[in-house]
DNA sequence: ATACATACC
DNA sequence: TACTGGTATGTAT
């Protein structure tokens, strides 16, 4: 791909496939010795004039607008902003290089054309012939022998012929590949036991104890872990050592197939391994992002990276501009990673494309049925389904909606998706698609992912603790390698929270959630589904080491602005929180970091109620009641001796205040012991938004 | 929350 | 004749 860099015309001139940037000419493992040209024009020859061919284009012309776009952002910027993002950058750059870590050795390994190996062991009469698993429409893999000749995977069969006739084609068969996927796990484990499955055919491993305890150099378990996947599988790998991940993937592939490649430990060697780096060879940075990088900085190796930092900063987003930042500087992830739960589950099929609408909705329903198998196998049930559509054109649009209730069946999957392709027709499509996401996160009363802290831990000063020594699964630091400076996100019922801690100043803790402002009162409504939640009903909530905490339902005194609009008051033996509904946490730990009451608004927050902005001046009026409220809730509270004080919220006036306390007794008075239902509060993986 | 785009195997 | 399928995540609104 990217022969002629924007300068072949598209539509004519004497080598007219030039223009057509396809993916196939990459420099992938196995492609060294391959007449580039030639495949390209075959693969241009066989394209041309097709409806794929006119989409790519498509495309193609959207991905060079952008390219403009950013020029001209990058034009427009003066000499002031130009500096200005280059403090900024150099800042940042000096941040992520205080977080490299030297001291963890990893190694990534990746089979060698996993899928036409195994089917070449399976029928060893394969052996030494170009292979490709896949169909005359689409190739999976290839093998190596297949590769000299430009055949590789995400590669239609078709042209792979032209480029090959002699070319052998196997159907995929993923039981095969499962098993030996499973072979290689059982040697991967004696490694690390902790080791993360990237795929069928790779994974990551820290071997930093392996080599400690057995006083070897990683070259050489590298070689015997290889030797033994051999052994016991009869397929070959390659592997790939170094300081973190990223760089383990970027290694693996240098000497492939059958191959491996050690980065020392060394800040030096590793500088010097990517400095000359092209971009392309790092996960994550593909086809678009490297005509960007190319076009717009003329980026393409690394260090160029790191020279064009301030521009970096100035065009990208706070979250982009660090992971390039932190590919310029080699750096990458070391820790290991938490338990990883499954976010979505879809099923999708091309077929002849058609606009029959019996026909369509057959096939949606054929997809509900094996959409709902597949969840019942997980025992999932999900409240967001998204409908995939592509068109006979290649175009692809995706519809949503999110229930109220969480579904598994593929009587309501095809209810709802049905209603979702009704609003489509007419249309003419070659591919439907359903995916199920926004999973219900609890069954029977535990938690389905134990790695999960509780809400309860995080202030009471376990998680606390961990949170700022940086080595606790759930810190910020440990997504830190590329999430910047970001905190925790809180899910609350499966809904994420931001969950953010001041840097300067470690007692304060801010928290809303990323889309919706009045997340808990929608959450209340879930939660009880079955018993229907009311204002001043208290629930209680389980929390994964048997602590409970309770919550009770509250309505803002703002109601009249903001419609109904209920919060939580969450409050703990010696700890309260108050969660307003639009997101914001108090709280109040007496026998821990924090001393008082602590509150904070986010300088760029804005504060929107049913899609309308709500102006600055109104925040601010809610600090100053906040400041005078928590004032005199401090002064009434000290002297008495309340043994649990429900607080009130930073929308409660002073002149309310009262009032609201007599309620708050009330409602606690009223309290239900019967009938708690769960809630579970949980930290997970950092969102970038915050 | 939704839609669309990008990336990876 | 024929250009995938499954999952995660980023960008923009
Ligand atoms: N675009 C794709 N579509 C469908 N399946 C794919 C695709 N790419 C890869 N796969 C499947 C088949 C591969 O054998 C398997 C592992 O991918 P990958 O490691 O990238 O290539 P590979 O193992 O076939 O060759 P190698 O690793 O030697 O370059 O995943
Ligand atoms: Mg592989
Ligand atoms: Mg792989």
């Amino acid at each position: 791909m990217d022969v002629g860099g924007g300068s072949a015309p598209s539509d004519s001139g004497p080598r007219p496939w030039q223009s057509y940037n396809t993916v196939y000419t990459n420099a992938k493992a196995g492609m060294e010795g391959v007449d580039k040209e030639k495949v390209q024009r075959v693969v241009y020859e066989m394209s041309k004039g097709s409806k794929y061919f006119e989409n790519e284009e498509r495309k193609e012309a959207e991905m060079r607008q952008k390219v403009e776009r950013m020029s001209a952002q990058c034009e427009k910027l003066s000499a002031a902003e130009l500096s200005q993002n280059q403090m900024v950058a150099d800042k940042r750059v000096l941040e992520l290089e205080a977080t490299r870590d030297l001291t963890k050795v990893w190694l990534h390994v990746d089979m060698d054309a996993f899928y036409a190996a195994v089917e070449t062991l399976c029928d060893p009469s394969l052996r030494g012939k170009p292979l490709a698993v896949g169909s005359m429409s689409m190739i999976s893999t290839a093998n190596y022998e297949a590769r000299r000749f430009g055949v590789r995977a995400a590669m239609p069969g078709f042209i792979a012929c032209k480029l090959c006739p002699e070319l052998i084609f196997v159907p995929p068969d993923f039981k095969k590949y499962t098993h030996y996927s499973d072979l290689t796990r059982k040697v991967f484990q004696t490694y690390d036991p902790n080791f993360m499955a990237a795929s069928l055919d790779e994974a990551y491993l820290d071997i930093t104890a392996v080599c400690r305890e057995r006083n070897t150099i990683s070259e050489e378990i590298a070689k015997e872990l290889r030797n033994t996947v051999f052994e016991e599988t009869g397929l070959t790998c390659s592997a790939g050592v170094a300081p973190n991940q990223l760089l383990a993937k970027v290694c693996s592939d240098i000497k492939k197939p059958n191959g491996q490649f050690i980065l020392p430990n060394d800040r030096t060697a590793v500088m010097t391994f990517i400095s000359s780096l092209p971009i392309r060879k790092i996960g994550g940075i593909g086809k678009v992002t490297e005509h960007i990088l190319r076009d717009v900085f003329g980026i393409n190796t690394c260090e160029e990276m790191l020279q064009k930092s301030g521009y970096i900063c100035a065009l990208f987003s706070r979250s982009t501009a660090d992971f390039f930042l932190s590919v310029a500087l080699g750096l990458g992830k070391t820790d290991t990673p938490e338990v990883r739960m499954r976010k979505s589950i879809s099923n999708e099929r091309t077929f002849s494309a058609t606009a029959d609408e019996t026909l369509l909705y057959q096939k949606l329903a054929e997809l509900a049925e094996l959409l709902s198998t597949d969840m019942q196998r997980e025992d999932l049930h999900g409240c967001t389904l998204t409908l995939k559509l592509k068109t006979s054109a290649f175009e692809v649009r995706t519809r949503a909606i999110t229930l109220k209730r969480y579904i598994c069946s593929s009587n309501d999957i095809l209810k709802y998706a049905s209603k979702l392709l009704k609003d489509e027709l007419p249309v003419s499509l070659r591919l439907i698609g359903l995916r199920i996401s926004h999973f219900k996160t609890e069954r029977l009363g535990t938690l389905a992912d134990p790695s999960q802290k509780s809400l309860t831990n995080f202030f009471l000063g376990d998680a606390s603790k961990k949170l700022k020594d940086g080595n606790s699964s759930c810190t910020d630091t440990e997504d830190h390698s590329f999430a910047s400076d970001m905190g925790t996100v809180i899910f609350l019922e499966g809904r994420e929270m931001n969950l953010h801690e001041f840097g300067d100043q470690p007692d304060r803790i801010d928290a809303r959630d990323c889309y919706q402002r009045n997340l808990f009162c929608e959450n209340t409504e879930i939660t009880n589904a079955s018993s229907s939640c009311r204002i001043g009903d208290e629930l209680q909530v389980d929390t994964p080491n048997s602590r409970k905490i309770d919550l009770a339902v509250d309505q803002s005194e703002y109601s009249d602005l903001l419609g109904t609009h209920s919060m939580l008051h969450v409050f703990d033996d010696g700890s309260h929180l108050d969660m307003a509904g639009d997101g914001h946490i108090m709280s109040h730990n007496e026998g821990n970091t924090c001393s008082k009451w602590q509150f904070s608004w986010l300088d760029d927050y804005k504060c929107s109620v049913c899609g309308v902005e709500l102006p600055p001046s109104f925040v601010e009026e809610r600090q100053e009641h906040l400041d005078f409220h928590l004032a005199e809730k401090l002064q009434r509270e000290e002297p008495a001796n309340q043994p649990r004080v429900h607080s009130s919220t930073q929308r409660t006036t002073p002149r309310q205040l009262s009032a609201r306390r007599g309620k708050s007794k009330k409602h606690k008075a009223s309290h239900n012991d019967g009938g708690h239902l769960p809630i579970h509060l949980f930290f997970g993986k950092m969102n970038q938004n915050f």
